[in-house]
DNA sequence: TTAGGGTTAG
């Protein structure tokens, strides 16, 4: 019996260890004591070598050595050899299982389990369904499930939550939300899980009903809740949420720091940002690379360079989110050298980029015209790292022919891709269409661009703007009426700044902000001294069917306008100014920022929907290339 | 011995 052990060689010590260790192992102590799966091996050697049964251990210790138990096949072993294996012993197996990376074998053993007299209990049950959790599989599941049932144990509140998850997890939220309904008695688990998994569903209006449903919240379930507002594209609902949670007397922990700091991230917003950074340095939370990570993001779409830079610095230890986030951060403020500078250190240091390294990569050449380099970095990601190209990366690609030009290129690029283009990929074409003003192309993108994103209105508006350059007022028309038709509003432009800690918003056209007056006298005068610098209104922008009058009047209202000329009438000179844009910043007002930069000496930065502008000295970081 | 929340791009 003994020599089945036998079989099992990579568990046995290894020979030159075997002599040093057998002084040890041959001490009885040892098989009461042993504690690690390196000491499991010593004690079995001994057993061995005494041949002495597994079932001489005491009980207590034969559990133990299930548990320390990492192979399928040694787990069965034992507890064929042990007499009327009870259910610890399986579970300690089961637990060890599905614990590490072996769900598979989990599921086996609980199938195995069945073939002799023993019951499942709930702990059993539990492993199993976080096995299958893992796997994403229902089928098994539902079978223990339906053990749960048989067994009697389907009031047990653990196992409930482990259902209802692994329900949801698995895309089956009906049933998910079934058991959760005709729950008698649910914990704040029980409604985190829902919550949690809402959230993974995009579903945030649903998850925040069931949050303010909840009879009692925990620092988790606030957490969930306004990480899921993130996630989902709400920022400001997080945020608020985030405060009331404060009025609460409730304190963040590096989870929810994490999450409003992402929001602030979205949002620009600098001084909360700067506030929960204090906070998590008084918490302790210095040292969390999440957080680490979160706040250089958070400065990098703040503006704030320097300091995202010194941060990154500082890490410890820096993982690929590190690297990959300032890399994209530097892309985005113009910064391509060094971010390609960045890249070579990174790989310097043999860590190994991913997916997103490449499209910050990507995105930091076709923003600086780098297109031989582009093309390096696409073919060295299959070649040298083993990453298959996903749509995004196609769309960089596209992104980096189209602003330099290479129009045919891009099409064929696009004709010869591997996946099927979508809307992003189209839209890149079309945004180069009107860099290198090609109509014809331009009909072409947005042919495809009609069927497959067809109520996105930036691609109408740019359509219509390559009309308007070439004076092509059919096909300014042809536009206007198509995007009637299909129900298609432009979405207002707005644009936001932040003076003594307030949130001052501008919509384009807007003229109700109370010192609407004032900002119009200012932007007379400017206007005055950018058109003797050279300044002509690049009516051709203006959508409408106006005159040409007309249109320098919305112009002049632009959002990101106002914004500035609100920000230089409430700062002191000297200090830079920071705008952030819902949309791309207008070509017009590119053109009179970079003049306005000079007139008044100011640094002018600009967050649009792409990357940063910033404006000095008369000129822009993005080198006029966006 | 068993359950739930986090970062980079888009």
């Amino acid at each position: 019996m003994l020599s089945s052990l036998s079989s099992v060689p990579h568990l046995l010590p290894p020979r030159e260890n075997s002599q040093s260790s057998t002084p040890q192992s041959s001490k009885p102590d040892l098989l009461h004591n042993f504690n690690t799966p390196f000491e499991l091996k010593q004690v079995h050697a001994h057993l061995i070598k005494t041949n002495t049964p597994l079932s001489a251990l005491p009980l207590t210790r034969v559990s133990f050595v299930c548990a320390l138990t990492p192979s399928f096949a040694y787990a069965q072993q034992i507890l064929e050899r042990v007499e009327k294996p009870e259910i610890v012993f399986w579970n300690s197996c089961l637990k060890t299982f599905a614990e590490g990376d072996s769900p598979f074998d989990t599921i086996l053993l609980f199938y195995k389990l069945r073939q002799f007299d023993v019951f499942p209990d709930t702990f059993t049950c539990s492993f199993v369904l976080k096995a299958c959790a893992q796997l994403l599989d229902t089928f098994n599941g539902r079978i223990v499930h339906g053990y749960v049932e048989k067994l009697g144990l389907q009031s047990n509140l653990f196992l409930q939550n482990m259902i209802v998850h692994l329900y949801a997890l698995c895309g089956a939220i009906g049933d998910a939300r079934l058991l959760f309904e005709k729950m008698s008695d649910r914990d704040v688990v029980t409604w985190n899980i829902m919550i949690n998994q809402l959230v993974k569903r995009r579903d945030v209006e649903e998850a925040y009903h069931l949050f303010s449903l909840m009879p009692e919240r925990s620092l988790r379930s606030w957490t969930s809740m306004i990480s899921g507002f993130v996630q989902c594209g709400k920022p400001k609902e997080a945020i608020q949420l985030f405060m009331k949670m404060e009025e609460e007397g409730l304190r963040p922990n590096e989870v929810t720091a994490v999450a409003v700091l992402a929001a602030c991230a979205d949002l620009g917003d600098l001084d909360l940002g700067r506030r929960i950074h204090e906070y998590s340095n008084q918490s302790g939370f210095r040292r969390n690379v999440h957080i680490s990570n979160t706040l250089i993001d958070m400065y990098l779409k703040c503006g704030c360079l320097e300091d995202a830079r010194r941060l990154f610095d500082e890490i410890e230890e820096r993982t690929i989110v590190s690297w990959s986030a300032m890399i994209s951060g530097l892309a985005m403020h113009g910064q391509a050298e060094e971010a390609l500078k960045l890249f070579s250190k990174m790989i310097q240091l043999e860590i190994k980029p991913n997916g997103v390294t490449f499209v910050a990569l990507l995105h930091a050449c076709s923003h600086m015209g780098m297109i031989d380099q582009g093309r390096e970095f696409f073919a060295s990601m299959t070649r040298d790292y083993g990453l298959i190209p996903r749509i995004e990366h196609y769309g960089c690609m596209v992104d980096l022919f189209s602003r330099a030009g290479l129009l045919q290129e891009a099409h064929e690029f696009i004709m010869n891709m591997p996946i099927k283009p979508n809307g992003v990929v189209w839209g890149a074409l079309l945004g180069g269409c009107k860099v290198h003003k090609n109509i014809e192309l331009a009909e072409e993108a947005i042919r495809h661009l009609s069927e497959l994103d067809p109520l996105n209105d930036g691609y109408y508006v740019v359509l219509s703007n390559i009309y308007a350059e070439a004076e092509c007022w059919e096909g300014t028309a042809k536009v206007r009426k198509l995007m009637k038709e299909r129900g298609v509003k432009k979405t207002p432009g707005w644009s936001s700044i932040t003076v003594d800690g307030m949130l001052h918003e501008f919509v384009a056209g807007d003229e109700s902000h109370p010192e609407a007056e004032e900002i119009f006298q200012l932007w007379e005068k400017l206007l005055q001294k950018i058109k003797l610098k050279g300044y002509v209104p690049k009516t051709s922008v203006v959508l409408l069917d106006i005159d040409e009058t007309e249109k320098e009047k919305f112009l002049y209202r632009h959002s990101e306008k106002l914004a500035l000329t609100f920000g230089l009438m409430k700062t002191s000179s000297g200090t830079p100014i920071r705008i952030l844009k819902n949309l791309r910043v207008c070509e017009d007002c590119h053109a009179a920022f970079k003049l306005i930069s000079e007139i008044v000496d100011r640094e002018i930065v600009v967050r649009d929907r792409n990357r940063f502008h910033c404006f000095k000295d008369g000129s822009c970081s993005c080198r006029d290339y966006w």
